[in-house]
DNA sequence: GACCTGACTCAAC
DNA sequence: AGTTGAGCCAGGT
């Protein structure tokens, strides 16, 4: 089941680009409410779609934050991505 | 409808 | 600069 909130978080997340990033205080201010940063990483959480590129939203201080399948998986992916660096 | 929890954010110590 | 506390939003029980 989603809710109007979770649909514009999904939509706007959705729209990032690839090598962007959006913290959840930026997709949150898009959804609408600048101060649901919470409650777009709970929807993030339980995104039920594979589409919406979810690791691409990260904390306001440049951390990933947290992710559904492991912090892990999405620096891989990040760095898969270009916005992280492999250590180089 | 109130209470609890969560991938957050800001300010203070 | 790292840790802690309080604030805020939405979902689920």
């Amino acid at each position: 089941m989603i809710t109007k909130f979770q649909e514009k978080v999904y939509n706007v997340v959705q729209k990032i680009p690839k090598g962007k990033i959006l913290s959840y205080k930026e997709v949150a201010k898009l959804t609408g409410s600048p101060r649901a940063s919470r409650a777009v990483g709970n929807a993030l959480n339980r995104n039920p779609f594979k589409e919406v590129p979810c690791h691409r939203v990260i904390k306001s201080d440049g951390t990933l934050g947290g992710y559904a399948k492991g912090a892990k998986e999405k620096a891989r992916i990040l760095k898969k991505e270009g916005y992280l660096k492999n250590g180089l």
